[in-house]
DNA sequence: CTTTAAATCGGATTTGTTCTGATTTACTAT
DNA sequence: ATAGTAAATCAGAACAAATCCGATTTAAAG
């Protein structure tokens, strides 16, 4: 998803623009990983240094709601990214538990699950494979 | 796993007997659900009133650490089931997001990944199908 | 320009979890 | 059995992530 795309939903949904927003969804948008709501903040905080907290984790969770982030939790905490599986098909990810790099895996195990216990009325999933990258296992030695 | 079988787990490694670990394992050996602490702390407090939460939080780590539960997280709160995927092969589970309750699925999707990209070091992953269990669907309406 | 509802601020609050230092208890070796 | 010791537990303080609150500012519609 482009930053340009993602302020479009925010628009089409009534939400008004304002540049904390921009550049939020900008900063989520330079790089393939996940980001902690303090990693944002440290960030944006470069261009609005009295930013609050707030105004952060009330703005992560409605772009998460619009699906303009995607969200998961490691270490107790919640990351972001700018959402990819909109874009293209659905699909997973592998992710560095160092730095929260991703790259894509291909296909989803929901099309292989050949049967689900039918006692489920089935809402969601989560696959995701953990490890880290080429960088940080260099790092790490 | 029995309840036996994870004491005996703890004694292999050299963790003593007390009736209060006992007692949480045995809570949740009784159900195939997950639990959260304050779930375990609520039931193991009508035998042991005056347990105090650090050691209900600290026997958990350890019984995740030793491979006795498993550990998933649900709305920000982990959540806690009695290991079984140690018991047979390696599977994963159908989980209701509002009582926790599980649900066997066959199979493993790591099985049948083609490829992983060959600049991660895989350590680990999950794959969790969430939904509602019937009991909880027509508790709804 | 005015109006108004939404967005932000800053700080307090809540919630889940972990830490700390003192006390108790399960096990080991006498 | 008993004493010694390391582990387990206790009670409450501390912590970190996230949310709530009332007051203030601001985007955008008229």
């Amino acid at each position: 998803m482009k930053v340009e795309e993602a302020l479009q939903i925010l628009k089409e949904h009534g939400y008004k623009y304002t540049g904390k927003r921009e550049e939020m969804i900008r900063i989520c948008a330079e790089e393939k990983r996940y980001l902690s709501a303090k990693d944002i903040m440290e960030r944006i905080r470069e261009l609005y240094p009295t930013l609050s907290f707030d105004t952060v984790y009330r703005n992560i969770s409605t772009f998460v709601r619009l699906g303009i982030l995607e969200e998961t939790e490691l270490e107790g905490e919640g990351r972001f990214r700018l959402a990819c599986s909109a874009d293209g098909h659905h699909h997973h990810h592998v992710i560095c538990t160092e730095c929260g790099k991703t790259s894509s895996l291909p296909g989803c195990p929901m099309n292989v699950m050949s049967s689900v216990p039918d006692d489920f009325q089935v809402t969601g999933h989560k696959f995701e494979v953990y490890g880290m990258c080429k960088e940080c296992v260099a790092h790490a030695n």
